[in-house]
DNA sequence: CAGGGGAGTT
DNA sequence: AACTCCC
């Protein structure tokens, strides 16, 4: 990057409509909705000795998140408690809502954070409905939900929006303001409106609350609805654009910078401490403590802004350390100025992982981890079955004029093992994280530090038809205490504070073009962002030099990508014409199976794992 | 590491 | 395999 242009802000993007819902108190709202005459009343979720989570009845009688029982009981000895360690209820409610606002969505860009936190990216909707509407009568206008049943959808007012704004100021109808910057004001505006619509639903339907945020990004539509909580809504007025010579300011940049610095998505813990410390000059205290021996302890995104010699690649030298993505710096110097590229993600159709935990005061018997492991196997592989395998039902319909496929959908149906996996694990991983020995002195280093060893998935724990309890015994004796020995070669010794047993690596098997739905059109639509990703980085660098023109640029790409040739050369980078792909097989028999899907090498025929085609590429380039 | 997850990167 | 971030 060019030194003049060391302080040049990112280019805002604003060419999406993003809606944050965060489902207010869920796993209280859980309870409040299995039996509604909670509600009234003061209701506090309990995991151990903390109270989780608590309704606005609690609250308002000075009960708070993560507080100790003991405290909650003496404030309030009326409180109804309700013990919350069996996640499997939240679990389920949460895929529950996640399914019914993904119904609303036409692009199936819908994305679940946690249990109770959804990102939808209602772009198309929104601008569909732009064109729909009557610039002369905003005040009636209608929201149309699908583009194939013009009746269906709500009517609203588009000459104002809905909920709350920031600035706390009533959007005052001027037609030809609104029509600056694409539209943003309107389009905001039509954000506001559906994002007020499927709090309804949510509330009517499923008997839901969520405080909602719309804006542009992921970023800013999940800060600005923590504007107005619990059940409001809060929109992000323009002008977004950075202020300019004369301009207004931007109330993304207002907005965003007074925040503390460890409260903005993306800046954790250990990002939040160095960015304090490199402002503050020397070791903050705390993690958001707010004073120092008598100093500000507090550090703001502005704080760090406009910090001297603030650019993007002092962040990176300032960032970087194990664990930590390459171009952190230039992520975060966005994050600083409320930029955030990144998508709202599709629906996956099966998770990437599942794991099972626990923790223990001690843990240091042969016995005890045997036991142990054999839980944890009961429940992962119960977790596998429902979170890995479909109805095999759904496919009947489709060869409903075939004899034999009707006669098996009735065998299925009667029988209790008419599942199928969707994908299948091909790693199994065992985690432990063993108690530091006492120190010379008797005091003890307290450590989280986890260590791990992962071996290919034996096939056998994919057997439907045997019992979960047999699966379990046999997987623990054959395959995870081979493991744990290899994690812990002393005979004893050890001490564990956890035990974790996770299944990753998953594979999909059959069916993956089955539905309408279109996992198929998913994938198309996440090449071709990738495509317009790459072709934005490079040219944000190349555009770097003259500060502007960005929209433009970004467009002409994005026609680029929707030709085929383009499309099929997007193809070539991803798997080099040198390389073919291994189809891993359905069958799982009981081969001890290809362990990692890679490619094969068509110089020389050797497999090679995926991470390690570019090694493999300048092996044959230095060797030829 | 509240707890018991989950997603990503190098 | 370890680390970071999110709830």
């Amino acid at each position: 990057m060019q030194p003049s242009k060391r302080n040049t802000a990112p280019t805002r993007n604003d060419g999406r409509l993003v809606i944050h819902f965060d489902y207010d108190c869920f796993y209280a709202s859980v309870f409040e909705a299995e039996n509604p005459a909670l509600k009234s009343l003061p209701l506090a979720v309990q995991q151990k000795q903390i109270i989780v989570t608590c309704n606005y009845e609690a609250r308002r009688r000075g009960l708070h998140k993560l507080q100790l029982v003991r405290d909650a009981k003496r404030m309030c000895p009326e409180v109804i408690i309700v013990l919350g360690e069996d996640i499997s209820r939240f679990r389920d409610a949460s895929k529950e809502l996640y399914g019914f606002l993904r119904d609303f969505s036409w692009n199936g860009k819908v994305e679940r954070l946690g249990f109770d936190e959804v990102w939808m990216d209602v772009t198309d909707m929104v601008d569909y409905n732009m064109e729909l509407l009557n610039s002369n009568d905003l005040a009636h206008s209608f929201f149309q939900l699908d583009r194939s049943e013009p009746t269906h959808g709500f009517s609203f007012d588009a000459s104002a929006s809905a909920g709350h704004t920031f600035p706390n100021v009533s959007m005052i109808a001027n037609t030809s303001a609104t029509r600056v910057n694409g539209g943003l004001g309107l389009r905001l505006r039509l954000g506001s409106h559906l994002a007020m619509y499927l709090r309804h639903q949510l509330e009517q339907e499923k008997g839901y609350t969520s405080t909602v945020g719309i804006s542009t990004t992921k970023l800013i539509s999940k800060l600005v609805g923590g504007l107005n909580k619990p059940k409001g809504q809060t929109t992000l007025l323009p002008p977004y654009q950075m202020n300019t010579e004369g301009g207004p300011e931007s109330n993304v940049m207002t907005f965003i910078d007074s925040h503390e610095i460890g409260k903005i998505p993306g800046i954790g813990f250990k990002l939040a401490q160095k960015l304090r410390e490199h402002v503050l000059e020397r070791a903050p205290a705390f993690d958001d403590g707010l004073v120092y021996g008598g100093t500000r302890e507090r550090v703001s995104v502005r704080d760090v802004r406009t910090k001297k010699d603030m650019c993007p690649e002092l962040l990176e030298k300032l960032l970087i350390g194990p664990g930590s993505p390459h171009g952190i710096g230039y992520r975060i110097w966005c994050l600083l100025h409320g930029v955030d590229e990144s998508e709202v993600k599709q629906a996956r159709p099966v998770p990437r992982q599942i794991s099972i935990e626990d923790s223990y005061i001690r843990l240091d018997t042969i016995d005890e981890i045997l036991k142990e492991l054999k839980m944890l196997s009961r429940s992962l592989i119960a977790r596998m079955r429902l979170d890995l395998t479909d109805d095999e039902d759904y496919d009947i319909p489709l060869l409903s004029n075939d004899n034999d496929a009707v006669s098996k959908f009735h065998d299925a149906r009667c029988n209790t093992v008419n599942r199928k996996w969707l994908a299948h694990p091909r790693t199994l991983r065992l985690t432990t994280r063993p108690r530091q020995p006492p120190n010379p002195d008797g005091t003890r280093t307290r450590s989280f530090k986890r260590i791990s060893h992962s071996v290919p998935m034996p096939t056998f724990v994919l057997a439907l038809t045997d019992s979960v309890e047999a699966l379990a015994e046999r997987l623990v004796h054959e395959t995870l205490i081979p493991m744990f020995r290899k994690l812990h070669p002393e005979k004893a010794g050890w001490n564990l504070s956890l035990v974790n047993v996770a299944v990753t690596n998953m594979a999909e098997t059959a069916g993956e073009s089955r539905t309408a739905d279109g996992r198929d059109i998913g994938k198309m639509f996440k090449l071709q962002e990738d495509v317009l990703k790459d072709f934005t980085i490079d040219d944000y660098e190349g555009l770097l030099s003259d500060g502007q023109a960005k929209v433009s640029s970004s467009k002409s790409a994005y026609s680029a990508v929707d030709t085929g040739a383009e499309t099929n050369s997007l193809e070539d980078l991803r798997h080099p014409a040198q390389y073919q792909t291994v189809v891993d097989g359905a069958e799982w028999d009981d081969e001890e199976d290809g362990v990692d899907t890679g490619l094969v090498c068509q110089s020389c025929g050797a497999l090679v794992p995926s991470f390690a085609i570019l090694a493999h590429q300048r092996f044959h380039a230095l060797g030829d």
